[in-house]
DNA sequence: TACCATATTGTGCCAAAGTGCAATGCACCA
DNA sequence: TGGTGCATTGCACTTTGGCACAATATGGTA
């Protein structure tokens, strides 16, 4: 597992756009890939193994860069994003920030101010990378276990003794002994304790038991 | 407990401003408080029991609505913010949303856009005041532990052993079952998964023990 | 139909947790 | 100097957890 370098997704109509921004982020060691629509950049093949962001400008031809961000939100493809607009107004760039955008420059931007904007979307992106790691390495253990042991475990992360849980089911102590091992052998753990954390970071809750 | 009715501060050194918002906001049913400038704000006495939000112009004289965001935030008053301005700009706008302004509005405003935004961010508030509280009878809980206690604590949420904390603390395996009962009962649980479970909440992490 | 995953339970044993009772040592404070 | 809070530990006992060996039952699949 090497760190990729990172990539920066352009997307603009506007060739001069394109260009400049190549310059600089590529000097800026940035590898790059420039879209002239939303409508190309969704449909192209990329690479999205590696940490990457993407600039996009806001008025262009067919979908824009408002609809891009929010296609790509149903999509669940989170990729941090700077808006460029060259005739942006305030309920614009509200809007695009209150919908997750990293920042919102106007055309013409400063240099020092794009790059920026893009060290912190791909350090957001590194970020959420990890984390979605994470949870599918765990979502994956949680997939292995059978119906049942995924709800004996709904009981276990409540704390709930074995005997506790055997009324709960109506099953023997003895049975719920059997799936608790599963479930720390599946989930790769080797305490009650470790189970929660792993479940909490995926949200998967305790069994709410009324007395 | 009973629920307060929500409370909305205006800000602006505007008196028409003030007394369209004061309409407004009271016929929806809020109660309200005007301020004609940031100081007045900050000098206040405020009922800060209940849920509230804050409408802010952003240009006044003396502290801007800006320095005032900036202000509340460095006293740790995570008061939910809406910015209203006359002659805002992009920059403007993005910076304030940024520092997790709900929403930044240009007059003239449209009331139901206001009445929104104030909506959410009271609901807003009132999370983060539930998150609050909860957070704060665990630190107080917390508290009560004495040091040993609590390295203790540290080590139980790993999911180890007694006998392993024993030997990391070089002390006997009935003195680890000794602070094991305080520190359960002191927090108020009845197992490991339920410390876990608050711990994380507070972000207290469990020691790390390299073997 | 034979196989396989799953769910269930029993018996028995040892390890670990939980608890009551009791005691020692230390530091600090009125 | 006596009291108080904290940390420490021992002993004995009960409850719970963890596991091995084993068996039964069921539903779906090759």
């Amino acid at each position: 597992m090497v760190d990729r370098i990172p990539v920066v997704f352009v997307v603009d109509d506007d060739p001069s756009i394109r260009e400049s921004l190549s310059l600089l982020l590529s000097s800026a060691g940035y590898d790059m890939k420039t879209f002239t629509s939303a409508k190309e950049f969704l449909e192209s093949k990329r690479d999205i193994s590696g940490p990457a962001c993407l600039v996009l400008d806001v008025k262009m031809p067919g979908l824009s860069g408002l609809d891009l961000q929010k296609e790509l939100r149903s999509r669940n493809y989170a990729i941090p994003i700077i808006f460029i607009t060259g005739h942006g107004d305030i309920p614009m760039s509200v809007q695009a920030m209150k919908k997750g955008a990293v920042d919102f420059l106007s055309k013409p931007f400063d240099d020092g101010d794009l790059l920026n904007a893009v060290k912190e979307a791909l350090f957001k992106d590194s970020q959420t990378r990890a984390d979605f790691n994470e949870q599918k390495h765990i979502r994956h253990r949680l997939d292995s276990l059978t119906k049942r042991e995924h709800e004996v475990l709904t009981y276990l992360i409540t704390g709930m003794l074995n005997k506790q849980i055997a009324y709960e089911l109506e099953i023997s102590e003895r049975t719920v002994k059997a799936h608790r091992k599963q479930v720390l052998d599946k989930m790769g753990v080797n305490s009650i304790a470790e189970l929660v954390r792993l479940t909490e970071k995926v949200g998967v809750g305790p069994a709410d038991v009324s007395f």
